[in-house]
DNA sequence: CTTGGAAAGTCAACATGGCTGACATAAAAT
DNA sequence: ATTTTATGTCAGCCATGTTGACTTTCCAAG
């Protein structure tokens, strides 16, 4: 209903917009993230973590030191259910939450040489399969896979996603 | 370690498969993901149904008349676990499931007109955010999104995205 | 025709990881 | 001194994944 007017684009074709090509991108996000996942997943059958264990580590090697509060907007999960995952990392030394120096009251997550270790072993594994997908489909591929997806995230969380390792790491790491 | 060879694409720089470039990927997976099933999720939520059914109502939609056990390798999980959410779908009129004709060991799953309904309040909202990310982005750029997420599928479930929809559907529909 | 195996359904038990609600503590901010 | 914020924690609920065991129905091969 949209798509058929004159688009903006010029003469360009408006195929890539009909529902079949939709409802394969729908499929291909799917059948993808589960790939996306099976790696690290099957690394940690071994441990007694999961995904959410996963993403937690990821996300604290990414930008070391940064408090319970910003991991949580990360996440995207409540306290209860960052705490859960994050209680054991720490009990078992794979994280360090040191107490902020400017506010008292925050944590700062840090690995731990053993957090890092296991930390490489999984993001290996998920490298390597998305450096074979990118070297296979190429550079350009890649650019529009990168701006696809952007494009789909929600506004907030897309300025988010672009800060880190973009932009400053105030406090916390100093 | 790979990388550092020269490639096989010539001059071509190789600055698209650091691990700064794969970890952003990584990262746009995992933000775009979640937007991506967002809303449905929301749809959802009124009904008693989750992801689960979402997933189920899908497929069934896409490939309409396909058994019960098609649905377990597209959606890769154990008989139980769809059962579970595929009795309540047959339960609620939503699907129907059709003695095979050939092998009346098979079910043949479909949707019923309430079934077809819900996949529409779902599928709308997804290709909705879908089209809006595939418009901002281009087409050039949803061909490599494409692409890339092709390779990243473990080649058996590619053959299997590959033919929906494209291939035949012999049996059970007719 | 009998028998073996495949397709489907079901029950039970369990794990993970979301969620809400309630509450406690420490420290910053007002 | 009081309120607000950041964190942690307990308890319970829900969705959805798992394994294992067992049944019914039916096709197919002996």
């Amino acid at each position: 209903m949209m798509a058929g007017s004159a688009g903006p684009q010029g003469g360009e074709s408006l195929l890539f917009l009909t529902d079949e090509q939709l409802r394969k991108g729908i499929e291909a996000m799917f059948f993808a993230y589960r790939a996306f996942t099976a790696d690290p997943d099957r690394i940690l059958e071994n441990y007694d973590y999961g995904r959410a264990h996963h993403r937690a580590i990821h996300f604290i090697h990414r930008q070391p030191g940064l408090t319970v509060n910003a991991l949580l907007g990360t996440l995207g999960v409540t306290k209860q259910s960052l705490n859960r995952v994050l209680r054991t990392l720490v009990d078992d030394g794979l994280v360090e939450a040191r107490i902020g120096r400017r506010d008292k009251r925050e944590r700062n997550l840090f690995l731990t040489a053993k957090g890092e270790e296991l930390e490489r072993d999984l993001s290996d594994a998920q490298r390597a399969r998305m450096r074979a997908a990118y070297r296979a489909a190429g550079p350009v591929a890649v650019a529009g896979f990168r701006q696809v997806l952007e494009a789909m995230m929600d506004p907030e969380i897309r300025r988010q996603y672009q800060s880190i390792k973009d932009g400053a790491f105030r406090d916390g790491a100093a």
